[in-house]
DNA sequence: TCCTTTGTGGAACGTTCATTCCAGGTTACG
DNA sequence: CGTAACCTGGAATGAACGTTCCACAAAGGA
């Protein structure tokens, strides 16, 4: 049953390999480029995480869940709705910033095709979902607080709200400074109540 | 001096080159794709294009420069504002869906990576700029003409208007009805006048 | 008609890719 | 102390990649 212990750890592994895919995308990553760092040998990465591809979904998944952890935990946060809103969308832009405008991992994988591949769209999904699904309930919960007028469609506006963040961290890629340009008036726009139901 | 005269269109190669890339992305797509779909043998290609990438870059010069006589098209033609920016970001997403939801060929690219690549960043860059210049100079006119209130912030505007079509493009890859879920608030907030400078 | 120029098809090249395999080393339980 | 279990480094494999090369065909000017 024993054996030699892992020379590496698990976690710290994958953590790295998220950054690799993150800057490079699954296609232009190559195993010599995830082997390097994540600091282990092929042997060790292929017994551990299966193939490429596994690892690359292990990957996302686990960047998924760090996203909307975070996401939650800073929209469920105290404050006004507006400066919740702001840090949430705030701490996304900062990630990309920090790894060299690479965008965000959930967007670069459905621009390379991730959706055409039934492993990787499925876990693409949830994503979307669970964002939508915290930011309509976030909503809710303002307009029960009369943050926002009643009659917000709140589905609506959560649906805008993840297109505007998903464009900002495309075109930030190619405009750095946009989402400073454009983060202002979007939440004046959120916070004007224009968003009721036509 | 003569020869034998080719055996294809170039422009209609052309054209099949950016149907195949922009379904496929760079990465995605090998030279084998491309001669199938260009309907050419890999001497004439190489001979007529140069390399892969050369071939990338005239292709999306190509499809950006049709994508912006459009864009322009459209919006310079008649009807109120709102009806002109519909139509101009709907014909957007119409030619992404009549590709099997594949995006936007420039969002595509720079997901993938395009903004690492000196050659392929400056092509990218001039689709950005000339997007927002014809945006602005729209929205301008709006103000003369009393569309849009006196204090708009164009130059916000535009960037902000084409950060919702970049995520609406690319989140309709994975949420196909997007786009019409959330063109009607998107052209109700910009009809409304909230984007006064601060 | 010859000869130069141009276009084409296919073989061939070297590289890189993801993946597998194996030998040797290391651990802990019996 | 031995032995079964496990991990690791590196060689090896075969496929796919982008690219080059070459021999032949086709065309028009001399």
């Amino acid at each position: 049953m024993p054996g030699p212990p892992k020379q590496f750890d698990r976690d710290e592994a994958l953590s790295r390999a998220i950054e690799v895919f993150w800057e490079q995308g699954y296609l232009g990553t190559s195993i010599e480029d995830l082997l390097e760092a994540m600091e282990l040998s092929r042997s060790s990465m292929y017994s551990t995480f299966g193939d490429k591809k596994a690892l690359f979904v292990e990957a996302l998944q686990v960047w998924i869940d760090e996203e909307i952890a975070q996401f939650v935990e800073t929209l469920r946060g105290p404050g006004p709705l507006i400066e919740r809103l702001r840090q949430a969308f705030g701490q996304r832009h900062e990630a990309q910033k920090a790894l060299g405008n690479a965008g965000c991992l959930f967007g670069n994988t459905v621009a390379e095709g991730g959706m055409q591949d039934p492993d990787i769209a499925r876990v693409l999904d949830t994503f979307v979902r669970r964002g939508e699904r915290i930011l309509v309930s976030t909503f809710e919960a303002a307009v029960r607080a009369k943050e926002l007028p009643k009659g917000t469609d709140v589905h609506a506006l959560a649906l805008f709200s993840i297109t505007v963040s998903q464009g900002a961290l495309l075109l930030g890629q190619n405009t750095p400074d946009l989402f400073e340009q454009i983060a202002p008036p979007f939440l004046r726009v959120i916070g004007s109540g224009a968003f009721t139901e036509s």
